[in-house]
DNA sequence: TATGTGTTTTGATGTGGATCAAAGGCAATC
DNA sequence: GATTGCCTTTGATCCACATCAAAACACATA
């Protein structure tokens, strides 16, 4: 056994003995990496995923320009992505939540593209990059899985540009509230009623509005009777009336 | 040897045959998926991109809802992608040239996520994606190549997501300008002078402007000596005007 | 050369969301 | 309970880009 073995296999023990779940007793498996994967297959990643890190709010898991070495999968708390430009703007290019995959973009150049900033107290397990290379390799599964996620996040990004590109602000608010709804219900949470995590201007950055622009379209969701607001507490009223709004045709 | 092994030998023969270049000799290969392979693994490759497809102007290489099964490297011509909404609205998401892989979005949900449509006749090489999957387990630069696209991919569009949501028109135009130009230079091409292969509505769709803001920001550009137009003909005059438009704080 | 079709330019006008400004709410700390 | 520092709401005004309209141009085909 290499000394790179040895070491791998140690630090695998100790802490497989501290972590209360590793993948396969995780509830986030159905929606993180190790779904579609057999029993056997989850042990094998059980000795990737190895360490476990916390993030206080507020903080970075990582930041733009760090060297990339690992992806993140998030196990609980939210976090934002934000690209900052040469000149100082910014833009928030994401928010994940538990099971999301967090640090894909990465890979192409060796370093981090953005910034992942925690916007509650949140846990991660850490995949380091290399080993997930070298398990994709045995573990078919794995690899199709890895690329789908990666494909998903390009699929995403997508409907991300559509929505900057050719939504209205109400649409766009209306969209938002409904992907974040329909995460939530497919975490086991009620996809009803939630607490926003994050400010009405990272809203706006991401939505490619101004937050004097979200807080209007808030007031007016809820003057229309769709939504209940209070501060960052939202109540869904009247989901179809929402669709309505984000499906509506400007021509 | 089984019956699958034999007929894609088979199949193998014969392209070898009629290709007039494989990856081993295509010169576009620094850009696209080959690169960074040795002389050994590109021979591999070879095997696996094993039929060239030509599309006419204005056809599809692939559309939205249809199968996926296989990535593209683009060996001539230039793409458009678009998404089409439910309601019939839509946007191009990107334009791709030589050396650029395309297909990557249809790996997460197994069909084609955007309508990709030939700007001009064009020729591709297809990359049937369950035997890049297996090549990717023996050959480990090619897995690694493979995630770098993508994530490239990733970061593409995040930087589309900043163009669309804190840039102002001329911005994105300067900045559509000097991307074209750097790629084409990447290329062997001018990137001073080249044809543009979509109309002004396309240019829009992609950058989130109207087909009239895109002609107006031609002709401010023009009237600023930053560039010549004519047509679809494009010669960079000032190349450091053109950045400073594009790196422009607002503030 | 005439004719049609799609693309581009340019001008006039309209408007959605940005900007500017001020006041109010909430939470943490003293 | 007062102070401080966000965050949010709401109103008034502005402006960048969209929209509407028309003419010019390019290019194909008869």
């Amino acid at each position: 056994m290499s000394r790179g073995e040895l070491a791998r296999q140690q630090s695998t023990h100790l802490v497989l003995a501290e972590l209360k779940a590793a993948c396969a007793n995780c509830n986030l498996r159905e929606l993180c990496l190790p779904a579609g994967l057999s029993n056997e297959e989850l042990d094998q990643l059980d000795n990737l995923v190895n360490v476990r890190r916390k993030i206080k709010r507020g903080e970075a898991l990582y930041r733009a320009g760090e060297i990339f070495d690992a992806i993140y999968a998030v196990r609980s708390g939210f976090f934002k992505s934000r690209v900052t430009y040469e000149d100082g703007r910014d833009q928030v290019t994401g928010f994940s939540m538990g099971g999301e995959i967090l640090g894909m973009d990465g890979i192409g150049q060796g370093t981090h593209n953005c910034d992942a900033i925690a916007l509650e107290d949140s846990d991660v397990c850490t995949i380091p990059y290399t080993r997930l290379e070298e398990l994709s390799r045995e573990v078919s599964g794995l690899q199709r899985h890895f690329h789908k996620m990666m494909s998903r996040e390009i699929v995403r990004e997508s409907g991300v540009m559509m929505l900057l590109g050719v939504m209205r602000a109400e649409e766009r608010i209306a969209a938002f509230l409904l992907n974040l709804s329909q995460r939530l219900n497919a975490r086991g949470y009620s996809p009803f009623e939630f607490h926003l995590r994050m400010t009405r201007e990272e809203m706006g950055s991401y939505l490619g509005l101004k937050l004097e622009t979200v807080s209007r379209a808030f007031s007016k969701f809820h003057n229309d009777g769709l939504i209940e607001v209070e501060q960052k507490f939202v109540r869904i009223i009247d989901i179809e009336g929402l669709k309505q709004v984000y499906a509506h045709h400007v021509n």
